[in-house]
DNA sequence: CGCGCCGCTGAGCAAGCGCTTAGGGTCCGG
DNA sequence: CCGGACCCTAAGCGCTTGCTCAGCGGCGCG
């Protein structure tokens, strides 16, 4: 399967794993609601409505509402994670991977803005409990690519004095998308995820006759 | 007056301007609140509670809660701009421009990021009319900024194929050191506002000889 | 001392919240 | 034809929310 087959299926539905259809409808409705009002901001009737029942439907599928932005942490953190770990775990030089890993996952930011908005800036809604899980998630992902940058300040491919200050700097510009991305903007998805990959290489000390060529259309 | 004694004056009250008393009282009760657990999650009761009052005394200083989030807006984002605007009509190099700006703009973020939070994040809970006028003051910032970038690359002294996408990523950057920086973190303000300028120096390929010593104490 | 004014409180209202419960369709195996 | 499993809805419960209002205490002024 190539890549642009692969993307398409992950788009085409984003929350194909679950199930019955009632509680998808449910999860991309909510999603849709807490990116454009917040969590607490969001109501109960407003999520079921969207969904096309009743409020009461909605506890069918769910316990509560925390329990819809859990569920929607969990996958959103986990498909984020397995494309840090895609990029990780490819063959080839540090300055390959971590072009990658900021393209594909900068790119998701954009292309999954909803998503990624309520995953990264709800987390604080979350209770205790389900917070440290979803923070777990976060931190296999941010070890994911501090590995790529000391891997590259190790090989002298990258000048990082300070490793773990540069991943938070990389991670916090990637997470960022999701809070300024419009599909009615200037940009592409593929646009930002190539243009924050050429920003973070040179911000690493990258050699620099590998950037690739921009914009192209 | 030096820098230091200019900083730690800032930093003594920062709604000095804000009188009388129990209004200002009421401003930092909200700020620590919101930046707590956001505009939607907090309760008149809880700023009220803070600030030593009853709710109802809330309303006599303010018409509505969203009124206390539109005066912590306007004064922060005020302060940002005029942060921005000394770093962008200072003298000197687009380089030491560049520097001064990110490295002044992040460690406010950082130092303030109770504010700073709350003025980045919670802006869409704004009425209309209130979001339009902050947007204005956010867009004047962003203009200071590209302008230091453009002004590098028409010298030649960054290579900067993507100006507005350069800034955009810049203030992104900054802008999110609200969101993860804590007190009790391993960085002072100092710091981070070093790093940064160091990181955003590196990105927009600045000559490399001028790179402050990094963390001193 | 007396009076008005300003800042504040205690009590509470209407509305909206998350969530529950009793019951009604619709389907399938027998 | 029946009976129950599965989804769903209408109605509404208890509670909290943003906000209001009548009234009170202490201060400055005459």
């Amino acid at each position: 399967m190539g890549a642009a087959a692969e993307r398409a299926e992950e788009e085409h539905e984003e929350w194909a794993g679950v199930t019955p259809d009632a509680a998808r409808r449910l999860v991309g409705a909510a999603v849709e609601a807490f990116a454009e009002r917040g969590y607490h901001a969001t109501t109960t009737r407003d999520i079921a409505g969207r969904a096309g029942m009743s409020p009461a439907a909605l506890y069918i599928h769910y316990k509560t509402k925390e329990e819809l932005l859990y569920r929607i942490s969990g996958i959103g953190h986990e498909k984020a994670l397995r494309i840090m770990g895609a990029a990780a775990g490819a063959e080839g030089s540090a300055t390959e991977r971590l072009r990658d890993a900021v393209r594909t996952f900068a790119r998701w930011h954009a292309e999954h803005h909803t998503t990624a908005r309520v995953i990264q800036y709800e987390l604080q809604a979350l209770g205790p409990e389900h917070y440290t899980e979803i923070a777990g998630l976060r931190r296999r992902t941010d070890r994911l690519l501090r590995q790529i940058i000391q891997d590259g300040a190790d090989s002298g491919e990258f000048r990082a004095d300070d490793v773990p200050g540069t991943t938070l700097a990389v991670l916090s510009l990637c997470v960022d998308v999701a809070r300024w991305f419009t599909a009615d903007g200037p940009r592409t998805p593929d646009e930002v995820g190539t243009l924050y990959a050429d920003l973070v290489l040179r911000m690493v000390g990258a050699p620099d006759p590998g950037r690739s060529t921009g914009a192209s259309h």
